[in-house]
DNA sequence: TTAGGGTTAG
């Protein structure tokens, strides 16, 4: 009998894992109804009500599985609850997500950590916060490695640096394991709130490294204007043998872009290709960018024409922008019509077409 | 069984 209920709660669990695997659900559109609730009803609804709300928007498939689950009892199953908690929060759905976590009698650090994780992940920080200290309070266990990323990456939305710093001692202190995840998220926190020097510090402590922690090193001295030491990190990433990956060449061509390495920048262009990254909108901004800044505008302009995917308003606002720096008013209106052909609703780009004219 | 890190451009 305890065995099959096991297999029954491992059942349950996995139709959880299933349904956050599918698409989040659209919740954007007029015609949906509980879009159109304010968010005080919204957040008093019955997860049964958005069970049929999920049908409406996704069809049948996810949200009658959801239903079975909920109507099976299993819903007070700690383990059913905490899946159906990080499902509300993949959709990005805290206060639904909030109503599953406070229906939890018995909260362990996991569902703690996936509701404090919910919050950051909407960037509701003081929330975020709030969660963590009542946590420490309701003296669960210790807080894991994987709770204080989460906190960490609150920390990161709201540049909060001394609560980070905070954070960091306390992780010693509890002897929290510090692995690649843990000390990403604190390169990436001291880095976005402006200490690249104590960034690089953690980095280079890292007993390993891998493609994420690379490309966050590499990202930040990019944004920071260290183009040189970007380049080298790459360089040390290739030498340690560990794979780059379409966020590393961002950074790179980040870092050339605002180094004013053009010739650089096309040889990593090149490079990308070759070795089969298949460039994105963001690969094609940075390189636009990248020769902008340059004054290579023509250059900028063939480029942006010869993309096989459709240029995105920003590429077509870099333009613009180097078009009226180097007073090449001709050009610039080809591009603003371009521009506001794709964006008309857009304010500012009749200031910018403005400032051209 | 359930929770975590990196993503550009005026």
């Amino acid at each position: 009998m305890v065995q099959q209920f096991a297999i029954l709660q491992n059942q349950m669990s996995a139709i959880m894992a299933m349904l956050q695997r599918a698409p989040a659900p659209s919740l954007s559109t007029e015609d949906q109804p509980v879009e159109a609730l304010n968010k005080r009803q919204r957040n008093s609804i019955t997860i049964e009500e958005y069970s049929s709300h999920l049908d409406y928007v996704q069809g049948s498939n996810s949200s009658s599985r959801l239903r079975h689950v909920i109507a099976s009892g299993f819903g007070s199953n700690l383990f059913v609850q905490t899946s159906l908690l990080n499902f509300y929060k993949k959709c990005e759905e805290v206060a639904l997500g909030r109503k599953v976590f406070d229906e939890i009698t018995e909260k362990n650090v996991v569902a703690w950590s996936a509701m404090i994780g919910g919050y950051s992940r909407v960037g509701m920080v003081n929330e975020a916060f709030r969660l963590f200290r009542d946590m420490q309070r309701a003296k669960v266990e210790e807080p894991y490695g994987m709770t204080m990323v989460s906190v960490i990456s609150a920390c990161t939305v709201s540049g909060a640096l001394d609560l980070g710093k905070w954070l960091h001692a306390y992780i010693d202190k509890k002897a929290i394991k510090n692995d690649v995840e843990v000390s990403t998220a604190l390169v990436n926190k001291y880095a976005k709130c402006g200490c690249i020097e104590k960034a690089k510090e953690i980095f280079e402590a890292m007993p390993v490294k891998d493609t994420k922690a690379w490309s966050s090193m590499i990202v930040e001295f990019a944004i920071h204007g260290h183009a040189e030491e970007a380049l080298e990190t790459f360089s040390r990433m290739e030498e340690a043998k560990i794979e780059p990956n379409n966020v590393t060449l961002i950074g790179v061509l980040l870092a050339c872009a605002h180094g004013g390495l053009a010739s650089e920048g096309r040889k990593y262009w090149s490079c990308m290709l070759e070795s089969g990254i298949e460039p994105s909108i963001e690969h094609y901004g940075c390189m636009v960018d990248l020769l902008c800044r340059a004054n290579l505008i023509e250059e900028a302009y063939g480029f942006v024409e010869s993309m096989p995917i459709d240029p995105n308003p920003a590429i077509w606002r870099t333009l613009l922008v180097s078009c009226k720096k180097n007073k090449m008013l001709d050009k610039g209106e080809i591009v603003a019509e371009r521009l506001l052909k794709l964006e008309p609703l857009n304010a500012e780009n009749y200031m910018l077409q403005v400032r051209i004219g």
